[in-house]
DNA sequence: AAGAACCAGTAGACAGTGTCTACGTCCCCT
DNA sequence: AGGGGACGTAGACACTGTCTACTGGTTCTT
């Protein structure tokens, strides 16, 4: 047996068959949040594939079967791991928000952190955009995307009152998305015969919201 | 679905012998070709889940060790059948190109049969933009989708003259990628409220190409 | 023309996977 | 006390991808 932080679990007073009573993932000692920090561990040092359901709970320190009690199948502890992924894409994008700035400018920033996790955490991204794992429905993976999304809502609302805001998010959005895509399987090289992902975001963004405006 | 074992191949006997080494692969007889197209059969009929090695020469009607003569690896087999994809994607894109109309309306019926065919061939789709098949660098598969994006950046280069065309066609191709994964996944519906991808379509060329004009 | 070399496909083994089920083992509650 | 239920263990099962003999037919060499 292995105990990394043995914590004194009090009381489990759990009487609804939900399973877990902390309703926050990644908190304490539980095995729910430990078996979702182990992944999230394993695919950043190994990369998405290296996810399977035994190596997970080896690193959790349970048997394979464990995990069984809080994630009915593979597919719903990926999508947990994922969903932390998106929280804490969310959550760099608010903390690097600075709320006085120009609109266009917290979107350019919104879009530059959005690109900066799809390159330091790829295997992470690659988890978040399996078509397995969204197309499934599972958990709330759209939803837990839908405040970044109504954050860039709002923000072009104010760049471009003269539009539809939803449609022209979602546009960006999807643009932004792309451009994260190609750059992230290597065919930006084949496209723009560079690495950096920066000229097509002024592009995109230079399309979408209209050239940026000269400095007062 | 069902299994066609009536395959008159006995042994490895050519009908009659006028020379039929095949060195090319989608040729017609030879193992090879028989495997991808059993997989575009199997991914078109169970998904891209489906595709085990050993369910592709289950159908192909070998045994499961016969596919490693010809692809070392499960990987470059599904490279080989997501290569088909994009062979076929390509001949699409040109069968139903218009060469005679504005390049502003071929761009447009550009985009609408890449979305149709995410829409139509799911299963292929998703196969074609997985990750691990495109990050592995197998085969050609980004060298195959260069093409589509050469006839794109030519387009574009007669549309927009004043931009750089290769950024500009980066964007929209980035674009209209992102489109048509949000509209796979159906994240579109929370986006725009609908699952048509057609006015976020025409959101994006607007942006990149300019507001469609009205005949000069 | 006989033997060797070779190629394509077969069959079995192996480690690893996800899921299912039976079985302990605690703790809480009345 | 003792029952009940949540929690984790351990084994089985079917299946996967890869590796390694092994067989049969074809072709090249001498």
């Amino acid at each position: 047996m292995r105990e990394e932080t043995e914590e004194p679990r009090a009381g489990h007073s759990d009487p609804d068959g939900d399973g877990d009573d902390e309703g926050h993932d990644g908190g304490d000692g539980g095995l729910r949040g430990r078996l979702v920090r182990a992944g999230v561990d394993l695919v950043d040092a190994e990369g998405a594939q290296a996810l399977s359901l035994r190596e997970i709970a080896r690193r959790a320190g349970v048997s394979h079967g464990a995990p069984r009690r809080h994630f009915p199948t593979h597919l719903d502890l990926l999508s947990a791991i994922a969903g932390q992924g998106f929280t804490e894409l969310a959550a760099r994008v608010a903390a690097e928000d600075p709320e006085t700035a120009a609109p266009r400018e917290r979107i350019a920033l919104l879009a530059r952190v959005y690109l900066d996790y799809a390159g330091s955490r790829r295997g992470m991204y690659e988890l978040m955009f399996r078509h397995d794992l969204l197309e499934s429905g599972r958990l709330g993976l759209r939803e837990t995307s839908l405040p970044l999304f109504a954050r860039l809502t709002g923000l072009v609302a104010l760049v471009r009152p003269d539009a539809d805001p939803v449609l022209v998010a979602g546009a960006l959005w999807a643009n932004l998305h792309g451009i994260a895509q190609l750059w992230h399987w290597g065919s930006l090289r084949l496209a723009t015969g560079g690495d950096d992902p920066a000229p097509l975001l002024a592009a995109a963004l230079d399309a979408h919201l209209g050239p940026a405006e000269p400095a007062p």
